[in-house]
DNA sequence: TGTCTCATGTAATCCGTTACATGATTGG
DNA sequence: CCAATCATGTAACGGATTACATGAGACA
């Protein structure tokens, strides 16, 4: 078993993402800020040159390139798809500025601590109404497409973790009524 | 208002470790990885040349340098510590291997879905070990610093995140089982 | 005609990890 | 004395963002 790690992920998002529909790079950018905003992200200078060297090694076409034509994935390319999938997830080093924060909260008082315990409160709330706008598109949606399942695996976990996060905060406002004021 | 984000984090957590205790370079890696390994993560490519430059502005000291000895955060340090976790919080931009492959995961089948779920799960429950075995040692540890009772948000935001993950499994276990052996 | 959105790309830069090189201290 | 741990640093590299440059098409 020697190099098997070296992929970025950006590849798979991407090949992913034109397995679902064949689309431009700009269109991609949208889409994966869209779609798949709430647990990924994509800038263009990483989606470009991605695509380039997909198309190079024969994972997707662009019938007309230099125009604005959308990529289609090809068999090789779906292969590749299934192939990155099946690699063992990476996970980023943590790195939460809000708990960063919130640890070393007695240099900045309880009141600063309940602002920021209050806004990541109200981006968890922002976030549920988020997901509730995505499932009901989902039910409008007259054709169900196999993928379907899959996507709201992924919602649904947005959304414990989001309600997750507001009942923590309740409990972090509470407990920090009781510290006073001022460290 | 001008340029006030160009400050890596990476001060913040050294300042705000070197605020609890004294500490070497090594021992603050040590330190950061045991105590608030959960929600961050330094390494020494990081740590030392930090250290350099804190200790060259006069916000950490270090009696004999050289030697290995423990830096001391000075006053100038602390106010700087403050300033900086008075700044925004700025979050990553969302990077999860785990939901990228269940998004595609029609691709994956349901089969190794429920494997990477499971995996998820157990992660979790081994978190919500971690978390006990902390909460019991800071129960046992005599004396109490003015820092625990923030530290205990944190802990409180990690179980809260690790339940939530494990009751997200269990219901994405049950989806998965409807879909048959394979897409 | 002028502006907005769609579209493609490149260059500079930042942040951070990994690997490497080196050595002191300690305990068996 | 040898191995493990503690300790400090640097260099190479990689991945990703941001900003910049450019241009086509739509539409008002």
């Amino acid at each position: 078993m020697g190099s098997m790690a070296r992929t970025s992920q950006t590849e798979t998002a991407v090949l992913g993402a034109l397995a679902v529909m064949p689309m431009t790079g700009y269109a991609l950018r949208e889409s994966i800020r869209d779609v798949l905003g709430h647990f990924w992200s994509e800038s263009f200078g990483q989606i470009y040159p991605t695509l380039s060297r997909l198309e190079h090694e024969g994972l997707v076409e662009r019938p007309d390139s230099h125009r604005a034509t959308p990529s289609t994935i090809t068999a090789a390319g779906l292969a590749r798809l299934r192939e990155l999938l099946s690699t063992p997830v990476q996970d980023a080093p943590p790195r939460n500025g809000l708990m960063l924060r919130l640890f070393f909260g007695r240099h900045l008082g309880p009141d600063t601590c309940r602002r920021l315990v209050l806004d990541a409160r109200d981006g968890a709330e922002r976030q549920l109404a988020e997901f509730a706008a995505i499932r009901s598109e989902m039910a409008t949606d007259t054709e169900t497409s196999a993928d379907q399942p899959y996507w709201l695996l992924t919602i649904s976990a947005g959304e414990h973790a989001a309600r997750a996060t507001i009942v923590w905060a309740d409990e972090a406002l509470a407990a920090l009524e009781h510290l006073g004021p001022a460290a």
